[in-house]
DNA sequence: GTGAAAGCGCTAACAA
DNA sequence: TTGTTAGCGCTTTCAC
């Protein structure tokens, strides 16, 4: 039993008012007698009348749509991220249109927001050509980039205090009196890195320490286990290791403890970036620094609105502090 | 710098051809000559012209939007099934609309899918109350339920064989010999959970073995780690636990060897179900029933995109295979 | 193959 | 407050 589409006129003939009548009954803040209204709504209940967003969204010029681009989930970061944001912006009334994206179709992607007519975009994908979020910026529409940023851009962004949190890192290691202090990379071109990275090599000459070893685990589990091994097969392998994010750390952690045998922390200690809600499982019990993505999800959904409503596109840069998560790993 | 929009008229202008013209170059299937194909192309070019997928879809009827309602991703099962659902349908040229929906909003939720037209809906939302399907059916829009089934409903569904597989859990541990083999609820109202218990006592009862203890964790880890202490609490406590699902398994073991001291699979046996990535990392290695994400997410598209197709919407299950993945804890 | 014209369902002036 | 009117940007007959 499949209703034809009803539509705003339809109800109009029924309740004997205007077509417009209808239309400003369903329009937040229209002037509608309350007679009127009420006509309309018990026809529209009749009819089962629901109206149109796309039609409202064509002429209205509004989609109250934003685009969401994600490039996995299997990192529970970004699960997390992706539900806060999604729960604030629904309850902002707007609608998350989103998008899965590898290397290869970002082209596509933003061609296919654009065409949705997405009043604004996130972006927390980790490979990213930076001409993506200028062509959203060109046509007008805002951009907050999520968890990384690009310096020539005209995207916003919001991340925490990297730097900051590498430094807290380097601090922490050196003070523990570690002395062959190692670092797994993530994905080498991230700002997220960079800065992790940056951070912490800072942290340590702080304390008069250099880095004893460094390998790249590009973000993925199966990276991060590779460089493991790869740091432990040095003549001197590690007794710490800073892994850039804790969905490497996890890895890391499996081969250390079941693989190569040790203990941790008392072999070697491990400390992770992030927080993720698998950090502190007993099982894991990761050492690593809080991105405070509550906070963050926050920031994002206050600029990207704010661009949306005075349709201004001026990139604007949040900072958010990090906060260093000491647990059983150091 | 914002451009101001192009129309499919300033292209046609630019051009020198009619604004049918134009709309014909970009409507997959249309008779265009190849020169105004070309004529067309380069002025759009030229003006960065980009079809407007609203107007398009209020002329057609065809939105090209799947409205995905999800409940929670802190369960690694969701994220993953999102991810490939994501990505299926994208491929075959849908959009996916994501709302996160608690047990209060459903309603608004699923009027707000209507009303941006999707052409169908995917429900991953563990609380569910049934007539949000038959809104959704009554309006000739087919609705897969993934991973539960409502027996009195118009939607679809797409579950694993959660009876077989709480079977095999149950066939196992008693094979095992366990003497005093427990079960940790998920969500008492859930299909999954009624499923996987109800074979599971069947897997027992052929065993000849009655089900212990049983206790609610109700598929939160908080509640697991209550459920756990619970058992243990007993006069006799379990040497063996079955818990719905990984997600809870997780907390279960922690709560066992980090609280209780206990070793698993030493002292005590758990199984979980679902087989989330997690549940192959060494810290944890659970033995558990693989829920087959792959073909569940291809089913569920097959039958949504066949439903939409077709314009009939006709109730069917698809039930896959589930398949004992044993590791390390029984 | 092409253009003219109609209209998808709606909002937003404008007058009344 | 209300109805009338004019489109939003597009697809799709329909003649040519």
């Amino acid at each position: 039993m499949v209703k034809p589409t009803v539509t705003s006129s339809d109800v109009a003939r029924v309740a004997n008012v205007s077509q417009s009548a209808v239309s400003r009954t369903f329009t937040h803040g229209a002037s509608v007698s309350a007679e009127t209204r009420q006509r309309v709504m018990v026809a529209a209940d009749e009819l089962g009348y629901r109206p149109n967003a796309l039609a409202r969204s064509l002429i209205s010029g509004k989609s109250g749509i934003v685009g969401v681009l994600v490039a996995y989930l299997d990192n529970q970061f970004y699960p997390t991220i992706l539900e806060r944001l999604s729960r604030s912006l629904q309850e902002k009334g707007f609608r998350v249109l989103m998008f899965m994206t590898d290397t290869g179709d970002q082209d596509v992607v933003v061609n296919d927001m654009l065409q949705y007519q997405v009043e604004g975009v996130v972006m927390a994908s980790a490979h990213l050509s930076s001409q993506l979020a200028r062509r959203c910026a060109d046509n007008g529409i805002p951009v907050v980039l999520f968890n990384r940023y690009i310096a020539a851009s005209p995207a916003s962004s919001v991340t925490s205090d990297n730097l900051e949190g590498g430094r807290l890192v380097g601090n922490l290691l050196a003070d523990k009196g570690y002395q062959r202090i190692a670092y797994i990379a993530g994905y080498e071109d991230s700002s997220t890195n960079r800065d992790r990275e940056a951070g912490f090599t800072k942290g340590l000459a702080e304390r008069g320490v250099v880095c004893h070893a460094r390998t790249v685990g590009a973000y993925t589990a199966e990276g991060a286990a590779r460089a493991t091994r790869e740091l432990f097969a040095l003549r001197e392998p590690p007794d710490a290791i800073f892994v850039a994010n804790d969905h490497m750390a996890f890895a890391v952690m499996d081969v250390v403890r079941h693989e190569l045998g040790l203990s941790i922390p008392g072999d070697i200690a491990i400390v992770g970036y992030d927080d993720v809600p698998q950090a502190s499982w007993k099982a894991y019990d990761l050492t690593t620094v809080e991105q405070p993505s509550v906070a963050m999800v926050d920031a994002t959904v206050e600029i990207l609105l704010g661009q949306i409503e005075e349709k201004s596109v001026t990139r604007r840069a949040a900072v958010l502090p990090a906060r260093l998560v000491e647990r059983g790993t150091a």
